[in-house]
DNA sequence: ATGGAAGTTGACGCAGCGTCAAGGTCAAGC
DNA sequence: GCTTGACCTTGACGCTGCGTCAACTTCCAT
């Protein structure tokens, strides 16, 4: 009693549908696991058997997939718990906002390689195009945070070029200053390398773009200043960014603890 | 012989450099876990402490991180088997790919929502804008696959008016003659009904531009016209589209087998 | 001493399948 | 009737980058 191959086939293997329908059957056996499609017959030795109503099923999935729509929400269409324009609508704002991060994640790769290339280091030291660069490391330093590193960026793009030559100015003053102090043999915790500190901090609450900047960002700063050769050469070798590391912690336990 | 908390520390426990860096402890073991961030000490309690050097390592880890880099990329960067800039430039292009991606999806996530908007069927019923397509319907069949979908509206794109009309001319012609094949008596392996067939595949491989339409993809389509009471119904119901499913079967165990 | 904050390792979860692994079925050729 | 090879089954791990318990141990302040 085989059910011979009559003419008019009704029905596929599952290898079958998948390859007419450009997918695999894992895919498929996928599918049923989620609830999505179900063979229309299933054989007493377990083989799935699908016919023309699961292939229309099957496209319908697979044009939602490619359009990038999940799985459940498919689902849902599918059992017509959710209108296909209403999910499509959703989908739709998704992928805009997507699309933003995206467009935002390609700006700011371009300009790393823009500034890696230039600069040779990884963190861009030249970030600043219209001056001499060579001058002013230090304000490089005050956006090492990462979010700092985005929001920094538009903060000082949004300055006139007096403003910033203004910040320039003042940040050079700041760190001429660390330095004489450093050579005087100052304590950390006097007045002047307290004051210092103080000026380091405002300058640094001003550069940031409204945000914070905390007690852990503050004194990681410091010990950064140590850690990067680049810096501490700024500050006059290890000894002197040890320094003014020592200089903002204290300051950071009076004032920001 | 504890160490007493000095004046300058120069270490932090997990949860402090984890705040300083914007990020979470989790995050700093997933990295020592794969190897990005090994902290400068462990205490014989097993706790993490990171020093400078450390939290600076983070930084640019998260920099890489931000801009989108797997951590393996980052982990060749970091010991210097890439440069930075040629791996931001591999970077670079896989996202400019994935925007591409993104910027064909949207566009046809809104088609499809215009499409279903009007004509209340997920799939487009409506894809011929300036044409009473209320009276076409059956090309829209022809691009159930759902590559076909998409490339298949490109190639519509690129015809000419005069084109278009000649393409919706035909398929209505066909169409009829098959409803008169059916309507007639005639059998599925008759020689009208295998030269219907046979216009039927090379119409459809006109519209497929250029997609190859095989045994699957062609005896598919078939069944769907079966399953689909929105097309049998245009082939004379159920059994004028059992008549078609048939012919081009047969049709295609001859030639595309 | 004790309670609460913070540390540890271990392991599951997620999205959508790809990809073995280990074994049963089926049609065909000898 | 037996072997071969193609195709089928279920089961389970893998991938990415952590989030999130769970079950304990340690540290610090009262």
């Amino acid at each position: 009693m085989k059910t011979p191959p009559e003419h008019g086939r009704r029905e596929w293997s599952i290898q079958e549908i998948a390859r007419a329908a450009g997918t695999t059957s894992r895919t498929l056996r996928h599918y049923q696991a989620a609830g999505l499609l179900q063979p229309s017959r299933v054989g007493h030795n377990g083989y799935r058997y699908y016919d023309g109503a699961c292939l229309l099923q099957l496209q319908r999935i697979l044009l939602l997939r490619d359009l990038g729509l999940g799985l459940e929400e498919i689902g849902k269409v599918l059992q017509g718990r959710t209108g296909p324009a209403a999910a499509l609508h959703t989908h739709l704002a998704v992928l805009l906002e997507e699309r933003d991060r995206l467009e935002r994640r390609i700006a700011a790769v371009r300009k790393t390689i823009d500034a890696t290339e230039r600069g040779g280091q990884l963190m861009p030291e030249e970030m600043f195009d219209g001056f001499d660069h060579t001058q002013y490391k230090e304000e490089v330093e005050q956006r090492w945070g990462r979010e700092a590193y985005a929001k920094g960026d538009r903060w000082w793009r949004s300055l006139s070029t007096r403003e910033r030559q203004d910040w320039l100015e003042h940040s050079r003053q700041l760190q001429n200053d660390w330095v004489d102090a450093a050579a005087s043999g100052t304590a950390p915790d006097s007045n002047e390398a307290q004051e210092l500190a103080r000026r380091q901090f405002h300058w640094l609450a001003g550069a940031n773009g409204g945000q914070e900047v905390g007690y852990g960002y503050f004194t990681g700063l410091g010990e950064m200043y140590v850690a990067d050769p680049r810096f501490s050469a700024n500050y006059g070798g290890e000894a002197g960014a040890g320094f003014v590391r020592d200089a903002m912690k204290i300051y950071a336990d009076r004032h920001l603890a």
